[in-house]
RNA sequence: GCGGACGUAGCUCAGUUGGUUAGAGCGCCGGGUUGUGGUCCCGGAGGCCGUGGGUUCAAGACCCAUCGUUCGCCCCA
């Protein structure tokens, strides 16, 4: 049996030309955090498992997280998620931090699940976090970071669209209908989470096992609005649905009006407090969530110190790398290093001065010293991706000329040393 | 954890109702003479047909198991 080559079940080799394009991915989620002020932070992968009890959603906790007992019998989980890690540490210097705290990261996190398209066991997100505003301006400010985000990269607003609830909406409207059941309720919840996914018919039928006097028509009928202005008087003086209308308004300020009103919007974390958004592609190949969020006020005071109100949200790697290829989002991303030398003859000493001299100008220079016949050379060269190739022999360091090939057309230049540097630095 | 599809050369695949030495294209290596690739021509290497068992005179083809890939469900980025 030979050993395989494959990477584990769920998770990537990310090869150079991978690699290249996650950078560029992250780059720009970089770019666009530190832009709103957030600050880079990191954590280790593992923690202790009851970080996650009680907290994220029991699924997740119970049947998708890796977790083991390490060798000094503590029970341990590989993170699945970001924002437990993230409220713990600022716990951990609660009295100490700036507010507003605005930080973020673009760590891997594991799920044990059965792989499927845009869905891996490993995948990165960035996680962006803002800690002391409890009003809608927080919510407000992430939406429009997740929006920049996707303008970031080229996309238009009709390429995604951003969906908007409240739980805390949701769950006035479910205990009115459900009764104070925490479990009916909850099922419910499921049920409607799911409903996208149902044949209209069955789920009016699981609706009308959980809901009482035939109300569950009355109840659909709430949840198929188009807006949440359209509610009955008795919900739209709801404190929620006058923040749900405030912050369309200041998206519209931002130009953001690819915005729906969505009743059904669930989103699996349990602890959400309130509004909860998500980031849909709106590409039929990709039906699936590319960023979602919203308040978790609860989180921080679960350490044992004072509450801080909270609004963040992720992005996840594998479902936007999607986005970006199936709306042809990615540009062409080239190896970083500028110039192959070829070495003509036994040159390799003497090219030595020259060679460095230009890593010196800070141009990245790969040498070919195999000493291999040339046209394979620059066959190996091309097929490596880098742009340009060098040609340095006897000839040339005689004549101070050097020929400098464009891989790509096959152009060649006679250029001086200096030539050759301007040449390269100006790519 | 549940269901479907699929595992033949590095890659994409073909292999007739089971029948002898398993094929193609691309890629790879070498050559078409001495310091120039991507075109063309010639040659070559490379497969225990995912793995284990079973049926059969005979299995890459059929059956079972197992592992893997993939799509969907659950859950979620």
């Amino acid at each position: 049996m030979n050993l395989s080559t494959q990477p584990y079940k769920g998770a990537r080799d990310f090869y150079p030309e991978d690699k290249r394009i996650q950078k560029y991915m992250f780059d720009t989620l970089r770019t666009v955090a530190e832009g709103y002020g957030y600050q880079e932070y990191d954590a280790p992968i593992i923690e202790p498992t009851e970080l996650y009890l009680s907290k994220s959603s029991d699924e997740i906790v119970s049947e998708q997280t890796y977790s083991f007992t390490d060798r000094g019998d503590r029970n341990v989980t590989i993170r699945p998620e970001m924002t437990p890690t993230v409220s713990r540490m600022v716990a951990g210097r609660r009295q100490e931090l700036a507010y507003p705290l605005r930080w973020y990261s673009i760590p891997n996190v594991w799920r044990y699940e059965r792989p499927q398209a845009g869905r891996l066991r490993e995948h990165w997100q960035l996680n962006m976090d803002l800690f002391g505003v409890s009003g809608i301006e927080g919510d407000h400010e992430m939406i429009q970071i997740a929006d920049t985000i996707f303008q970031a990269y080229g996309a238009d607003r009709d390429m995604y669209e951003i969906r908007l609830n409240s739980r805390q909406l949701i769950n006035e409207i479910l205990n009115d209908y459900v009764g104070q059941s925490a479990d009916q309720v909850l099922a419910v919840i499921r049920l409607i989470d799911h409903k996208a996914k149902m044949v209209h018919e069955e789920f009016m039928e699981a609706l009308e096992k959980l809901i009482p006097d035939g109300r569950h028509h009355d109840l659909d009928k709430l949840l198929h609005l188009k807006s949440f202005e359209e509610l009955p008087d008795r919900y739209v003086h709801h404190p929620s649905v006058k923040q749900l209308i405030e912050l369309k308004e200041l998206l519209g300020e931002n130009g953001i009006t690819n915005v729906a009103d969505d009743l059904t919007l669930m989103r699996g974390f349990d602890y959400y407090t309130d509004i909860v958004f998500e980031v849909f592609d709106k590409h039929p190949e990709n039906n699936r969530s590319l960023a979602g969020g919203g308040r978790y006020d609860g989180l921080v005071g679960l350490f044992g110190v004072e509450p801080v109100p909270t609004v963040g949200f992720a992005v996840g790697d594998v479902t936007l790398q999607r986005f970006l290829e199936l709306h042809e989002l990615l540009p062409e991303l080239k190896p970083e290093t500028d110039v192959v030398i070829i070495l003509i003859g036994d040159v390799y000493k003497k090219a030595q001065p020259f060679i460095a001299s230009l890593r010196k100008k800070g141009i990245s220079v790969a040498v070919d010293p195999t000493g291999r016949k040339m046209d394979t050379a620059i066959k190996h060269a091309a097929k490596s991706g880098v742009r340009y190739a060098l040609f340095i022999g006897e000839q040339e360091l005689g004549s101070g000329q050097y020929k400098l090939r464009d891989l790509g057309t096959g152009q060649e230049s006679d250029l001086s040393q200096e030539q050759v540097v301007a040449a390269l630095k100006t790519e």
